[in-house]
RNA sequence: GCCGGGAUGGCAGAGUGGAUAACGCGCGGGCCUUGAGAGCCCGUGGACCUUCUGGUCCGCAUGGGUUCGAAUCCCAUUCCCGGCGCCA
C-alpha cells in the first residue's frame, strides 16, 4: 500500500512511477482516488463539525437533567441533528472505504534500477555463472530420468489428484529432505531464525501479504471457512508480526520459513505441464527480513547472494536477472530471479526470486517499528524475501545436469551427508 | 465442540450511561548539576482543518445495535485464561 500522503503531495511523481508497469488502469485509479480523497476531507470536516455541535447539545442536556429541567426541545433537536450526522457519516465512510479499495489495488513504487520492459524477455541479465553441460549422449529430461529411477511417480499422483501432483519415492525423497535441510542448516548459519509457520491463513492477513487479485488465480481456499493454504511461507512470515511495533534492537529481524508451498497455478494451462517443474505442491525454504528502510537496498543483495551461493554449493549453471516492470509483481520494488539452466529446455529457468517490498507489505500489516520500549513508533518497516531453496525445480535441475549416460544421477557433493552419503541415484534393481 | 471469565495507550492498571480516559512505570524535552543520578516542570495514539497559532473529531479487541448521549447496555465475530469433552 501506497503512502495517502505522500500521493497528495507528489501526484506527477508517483504517478509516472506506476506508469511504468504499464497497465494504463493504474493510472486511472490514481486520479480516481485523489479526486475521491479530496471529497472525503471535506466531508470529514463536514462531519467533525456536527459532532461538534452535537457534543454541545448533548452536554446542555445532561446539565438540564441534572437540574432537573426539561430538556424534551433539545432532545428533539438533537434527533434531527444526529440523522444529519448519520447521512454524512455514512458518505464518508463510503468513501473511506473506496479509498482503502484504490490504495489497495495499487501497486508498490518501483526503485529506479528495474529495467523498463513489457514482459519477461525484457529482464535484464546481470550475470552468469557456471558451466552449461554439453552430453555425448542423448541427454533426457527430469520426468524419464525420474520414472526410470522410480523416484517420481506422476501417473498415480493423476489418479489421485489430478494434475500437477506428484509422489515422490525412494531418493526421490530423500533428495527433497536434504535440499530442505542443506538450505535451512546453511541459511540459519548467517543467523537467520528457522521458522516452520502455520500452512493456512485467513483472508484478513493475506490481503496485507499480497495483491487481492491473486486469490482467485494462485490461493486454494477452505471450504467453508476462513482460510487459504499459504502460497509460500512469505505470506505468513510477512503477517506474523501484523499490527505490532518491532524494537529497533531486533532489527534487522532475518527468518528462515520451510513449508510445503501451495499454487492453483490458474491460468497456466499447457506451460510446463509435464513433470515437476510447475506443481501445486512443493517445499521451500524461503528467506524472510524485517528491517529499517535504510537497510533494505543492502539487504536485499545479501538475500540474492545467500540464494546465489546456494545454487553455487549445489554446482548448478545459473544466471541472475533483473526483472523489469512488465514482469515484477505487485508487491516488490524490486526483484532479481536466479534461474538455472534446464538441459532438457535448452533454457534458463526460474528457481528463486528476490524481492525487495520496501514499505508496501508493512504499510498494508501495519508493522512499524520503535527506537526502544516506551518509545514512539517511528515508522513502517520494510520487508524483503528470496527463496533459498525451492525443492521441485531444484530436483529438475539437479536431474537434468547431473544425469550420466547410463540414467544414473550424481548426486551434489554438498547434499550427500544429508542423504546417508548416496553419491549416485541408481537404476531400479 | 460446550460452560464460565476476560480484552482499555509502549507496559501496568482505574473508570460500570453524561465535559478533559485517573494514578503509575517507560520514553522525549526542559530546569538543576562539573557530569551522571535524584528531584521538579512540560510533553508522550490516530485523522482532518489551519491564518502555523491553534481548532475539531475519532480512538477502550473487531463489526453492528439501543440511546439526545456508550469504554460502560444488547447482539455477532476474533483472540486470551480456566474447566469439561475430543484428539496425534
Amino acid at each position: 500500500m501506497l503512502d495517502i500522503k505522500l500521493i497528495r503531495e507528489n501526484r506527477e511523481f508517483v504517478k509516472n512511477n506506476l506508469m511504468k508497469r504499464g497497465n494504463p488502469e493504474n493510472s486511472k485509479m490514481l486520479d480516481a482516488l485523489v479526486d475521491l480523497d479530496r471529497e472525503w476531507r471535506q466531508n470529514l470536516t463536514k462531519l467533525n463539525d456536527l459532532r461538534h455541535e452535537r457534543k454541545i447539545m448533548t452536554t446542555e442536556i445532561a446539565t438540564l437533567k441534572k437540574a432537573g429541567k426539561d430538556a424534551g426541545s433539545k432532545v428533539e433537536k438533537a434527533k434531527t441533528l444526529d440523522s444529519e450526522i448519520t447521512g454524512i457519516q455514512a458518505e464518508v465512510a463510503r468513501a473511506e472505504e473506496k479509498t482503502r479499495d484504490y490504495l489497495m489495488r495499487l501497486p508498490n513504487l518501483l526503485h529506479e534500477t528495474v529495467p523498463v520492459g513489457k514482459d519477461e524477455n525484457d529482464n535484464v541479465q546481470i550475470r552468469t555463472c557456471g558451466v552449461i553441460p554439453k552430453f555425448d549422449f542423448a541427454a533426457k529430461n527430469h520426468l524419464d530420468l525420474g520414472l526410470n529411477l522410480d523416484i517420481i511417480d506422476i501417473e498415480r499422483a493423476g489418479k489421485v489428484t489430478g494434475s500437477r501432483f506428484f509422489y515422490l519415492k525412494r531418493e526421490g525423497v530423500l533428495l527433497d529432505m536434504a535440499l530442505m535441510s542443506f538450505a535451512l542448516e546453511e541459511i540459519t548459519k548467517k543467523g537467520y531464525l528457522p521458522v516452520e509457520p502455520p500452512y493456512l491463513m485467513r483472508r484478513q492477513p493475506y490481503e496485507g501479504v499480497t495483491a487481492l487479485g491473486d486469490f482467485e488465480d494462485v490461493l486454494y481456499k477452505i471450504e467453508n471457512e476462513d482460510l487459504y493454504l499459504i502460497a509460500t511461507s512469505e505470506h505468513p512470515m510477512a503477517a506474523m508480526f501484523m499490527n505490532e511495533v518491532l524494537k529497533e534492537e531486533d532489527l534487522p529481524l532475518k527468518l528462515a520459513g520451510m513449508s510445503a508451498c501451495f499454487r492453483k497455478e490458474a491460468g497456466a494451462h499447457g506451460k510446463d505441464t509435464r513433470g515437476m517443474f510447475r506443481t501445486h505442491q512443493f517445499n521451500k525454504i524461503e528467506q524472510f527480513v524485517f528491517c529499517k528502510p535504510e537497510e533494505s537496498w543492502k539487504l536485499h543483495e545479501e538475500l540474492l547472494h545467500n540464494a546465489e551461493e546456494l545454487v553455487q554449493k549445489l554446482g548448478l549453471p545459473y544466471r541472475v536477472v533483473n526483472v523489469c516492470t512488465g514482469d515484477i509483481g505487485t508487491v516488490a520494488a524490486k526483484k532479481y530471479d536466479i534461474e538455472v539452466w534446464m538441459p532438457a529446455q535448452n533454457a534458463y529457468r526460474e528457481v528463486v526470486s528476490c524481492s525487495n517490498c520496501t514499505d508496501y507489505q508493512a504499510r498494508r500489516l501495519g508493522i512499524r517499528y520503535r527506537e526502544k520500549e516506551g518509545a514512539p513508533p517511528k515508522g513502517f518497516l520494510h520487508t524483503l524475501n528470496s527463496t533459498a531453496i525451492a525443492t521441485g525445480r531444484t530436483i529438475v535441475a539437479i536431474l537434468e545436469n547431473f544425469q550420466q549416460e547410463d540414467g544414473t544421477i550424481v548426486v551434489p557433493k554438498a547434499l550427500r551427508k544429508y542423504m546417508h552419503d548416496i553419491e549416485k541415484i541408481s537404476l531400479k534393481r
